[in-house]
DNA sequence: GAAATGAGTGAACATGCGTACACTCAAAGT
DNA sequence: ACTTTGAGTGTACGCATGTTCACTCATTTC
């Protein structure tokens, strides 16, 4: 980034710079996938010079994992603000249904970047994903935990119905991301999958108590 | 493959290469996912010069598909020999655990490779596997549908609860191949966790009647 | 047995890559 | 005012890649 304003704090304009890093490399990785992206390309594509590349991040695998990292504290930030929604407690799987859509929509390019690096990613950002997902696994877990039905459950179950809520939300997000741009009704479609999908493991869980 | 037996037919010779050529490819993609993988890496693995390389297959892309068809081929025998077994009939679920399970760890690199560049892969590779696995989705629908509990459930709701076994298998398929190799109990962990789930549809599915 | 075929060879090419190095020249620190 | 700092530049390198082309020579065909 040569000089777009005209002047900035030097830092201001590196950090400019760095977010112009992180987004090339989130847009070029949506076409072909990240491992494909190079250090050239994203350097390009960013308004700078290959070198400089190295004034931000020490290599592509860093570049990764701070991706990996943008995209999980946007996913956090939505499951808090999502918490704060009073309705919520009434009807969790309607608004959680509602909720991953409307998040998946927003910010698609972290949501797949995600899906598609969980397992088709260089091997140091896999297993920065599988962290962050066992994490979030437990997080939700305890959220789920305080919730009227399941307040007596064992803390596996509980466990057990997080690792399933998550892996039908990644599935889930897969199928936004994969969904064409000017299709609503595919939207509501995967929606209305999300929410018998997940009535069907509480449902399940409720009737067989463990 | 310059000439390892002393003479053989010509085209038995051809699909030895052949068959070196996928072998490897599916060999290299293990490691680093088939987009990474080049055409001279899978010649040079193959124990041929990059340009033989052409005389079996028009691209990697091409090779991509061919591995695919061979992966699938290799489910769907499997699916078909379970089906015999007699005993999958009285107990569909575990049986199903049993059978993914053993599948997956007969036929790692071919499971490994859908699980992957199912959402990995280059574009084409992954429209071909998603196109195979909904086509396995309807055919699992029909077994499904003559089993005995289910035989008088609508054709969306069999198809829904195909959809969502397929979609387990997957899940289930990427943690047996991620599983690390001596360690049976994770194993064991796995197979009760996926019947668990399988569990979990049908028991949903059936209080709850669509 | 002579001719045709075609799987595999080997050299050559243009291109894109990651990284090293010496550099510029404003902003920040003094 | 001066020096120092460090984000961004430009050149140059060695290397792996995909694809081309003219080739060999054992097997198949006649």
């Amino acid at each position: 980034m040569t000089e777009s304003a005209p002047s900035a704090s030097r830092q201001a304009q590196k950090e400019r710079t760095r977010q112009a890093i992180l987004a090339s490399a989130l847009e070029l990785s949506h076409e072909k996938g990240f491992a494909q992206v190079s250090l050239r390309q994203v350097s390009r594509h960013a308004g700078v010079v290959p070198t400089a590349f190295y004034r931000h991040f020490e290599s592509m695998d860093q570049l990764g994992l701070a991706l990996v990292e943008q995209s999980f504290s946007t996913l956090r930030r939505m499951i808090r603000d999502a918490q704060r929604d009073p309705h919520v407690f009434d009807n969790i799987i309607d608004a959680a249904a509602d909720v991953l859509v409307e998040a998946v929509k927003q910010s698609k390019a972290h949501f797949a970047f995600v899906a598609r690096e969980r397992v088709g990613g260089p091997e140091v950002v896999r297993t920065a994903i599988r962290h962050e997902l066992d994490l979030f696994v437990s997080e939700l877990a305890v959220v789920l935990a305080r919730l009227p039905n399941i307040e007596n459950w064992s803390t596996e179950d509980v466990q057990m119905v997080s690792r399933l809520f998550v892996r039908n939300m990644v599935s889930n997000a897969e199928e936004v991301v994969e969904m064409p741009d000017g299709r609503p009704d595919l939207e509501e479609q995967i929606k209305e999958g999300a929410r018998r999908q997940m009535r069907l493991i509480v449902v399940g869980f409720r009737d067989w108590r463990s």
